[in-house]
Order: C-alpha cells, then structure tokens, then sequence
DNA sequence: GCCTTCGTCAACCAGATGGTTGACAACGCC
DNA sequence: GGCGTTGTCAACCATCTGGTTGACGAAGGC
C-alpha cells in the first residue's frame, strides 16, 4: 500500500505525455537516459529530470552498468495506483448498474440514481 | 478512449491529497460545494477550484437543484485511467513473472530478466 | 422587496514545474 | 594519459498551481 506522498508522487509523474510516454517504452524493456531522450525535443537533461521525478514516484528503478544506468520499470506502484482507483470505481460503479437497472435510464444532465446526497458532513 | 491531454488532466487532478480526498467522498453520494469545503481547512473558493480541475478532467460531473450545484462522480474517466496502467503494468509483470519462474531469482540491484534493452532508436 | 445562502469570478502571492544552457564528474576505449 | 560517451548538477527563466481575500451574481425564504 502507498502512502498519500507517494500517490501524490505517483499520479503527479502519469500527469505528463513526456513521461507516460517513457513508462510506455520501459513496458518494452530497460533503456538509458540517452535513448530516451532520443523519443523526445527536448535536452537530455530534462528528460533526466523527468527520470528523477518518475524514480522518486516509485515507478522506475535504476541501475548501474559501467557508465550507463539503465532505466527500468517498476510495475508495484502501478499496481498500487489501479488499487486506489479501482476501490472508488468499482462502488461507484455498483450504485450505476443497480439503479439503472432499476430505472431503466437516467438524465445524465442531473443523474439522480442514487439516494440523496448522503451528509455525513452536515454544518 | 482518453486523449492524451485527457490523461494529463485526469492523472494531474488525482495527484493532490484534496482532490483525491473529494473523489473518495463523492464514491458514497453526491455532495454541494459547501459540503466538500468542510471536510477541509481551506476556502470554500479553493474547493471550487479543485472541483473546476476534476471537472475539466472528466472525473465529476455537476448538475443543478435551485442554488445548489451537487457534484457526482463520473466512473467512466476513473476507467479509461485504469485501462492505460494495466496496458504496460500487465505487460511489465507478465515479463517479470515469465522470467522469474524460468530464472528462479533476479538481482534487485540489478534487473536483467529479459532482452537487453530492444534499441529502437540507436542513434 | 429584502436578506441569506450558495457558489463563482478576479486579483494577487508564494512556491513548484518544465525547460534551457554551461560546466563537470565517472567510466571505458585507444 | 588523453578523449569520447554518459549522465548529473547548478543557475536561470517562464509558466502553472494552490492558496488567499474581496466582490458579486443567482436562487429562495420571509
């Protein structure tokens, strides 16, 4: 399980093309700093930054080999993000199919099917 | 399917603690402007904020009830967010299991458990 | 009609982000 | 030892973000 840190970290590095676009490659295999700037117009010190904010998410690891340092993908905390979302979906989810079934359709301009805003939190 | 400046939105949206608390308490049921602002010691206008960016990011949707403007949650972007993790999480863990079970074990230092890096882009 | 409640808009501020360039450390090849 | 490669560090800049306060529009209750 993440902390809050960490998934502000984790969701704050997915929320960039640049670096989805570098997970995506990993998904394929390790590849250097270099090679990975080669996908991008930009220097290869920022997509270094870019490696250093994916690494302090928990999404990349890396390692040592000679002068190069290999970039590799680190699937846990991906896992851990679809863990958060899903817990929220899936009962929103739930609510939506078994009141739609119920009514049939709904107004998607003012989707009701569900009881009254439920004020756990009332003033 | 998301754009990708969709994704952007969305994964910026869900990397800050309030944001990701507002979506939590919205999973139980719609809530009003006024409702959210007291789960936290911010502005009522910052929590307006925070839900324009959720909005913008398709993640809630609003309707009207007089002067109230209740937010609901929208599932629907939650899964296409889901959708894009598990494409490169499943494949990532697919490898490491693969290999895993052939090599027995992996130096963490040092992953190799698969191809060496698959340079699409030698310079 | 008046006032209260709900919510947004505008202006402003401190701090973070994403990019640049330039210098430099680490490593291996000759 | 000298050089090319790989990658990072530091300084700097423009823009965005998250928060504030203050004013204001919209909708109902009385």
């Amino acid at each position: 399980m993440a902390t809050e840190d960490e998934l502000d970290r984790a969701f704050l590095a997915l929320a960039d093309p640049v670096r989805r676009t570098i997970v995506a490659r990993l998904s394929r295999g390790s590849a250097t700093v270099n090679e990975l700037a080669d996908l991008f117009p930009i220097s290869k010190q920022a997509v270094s930054k870019h490696i250093q904010v994916l690494e302090q998410a928990g999404l990349v690891t890396r390692s040592r080999d000679a002068q190069r340092r290999p970039v590799h993908l680190a699937p846990e905390r991906l896992e851990a993000l679809t863990a958060w979302i899903d817990r929220y979906r899936l009962v929103r989810e739930a609510q939506y199919r078994s009141l739609d079934a119920l009514l049939g359709s709904s107004d998607p301009g003012a989707p009701p099917h569900h009881a009254p805003p439920d004020k756990e939190h009332p003033s």
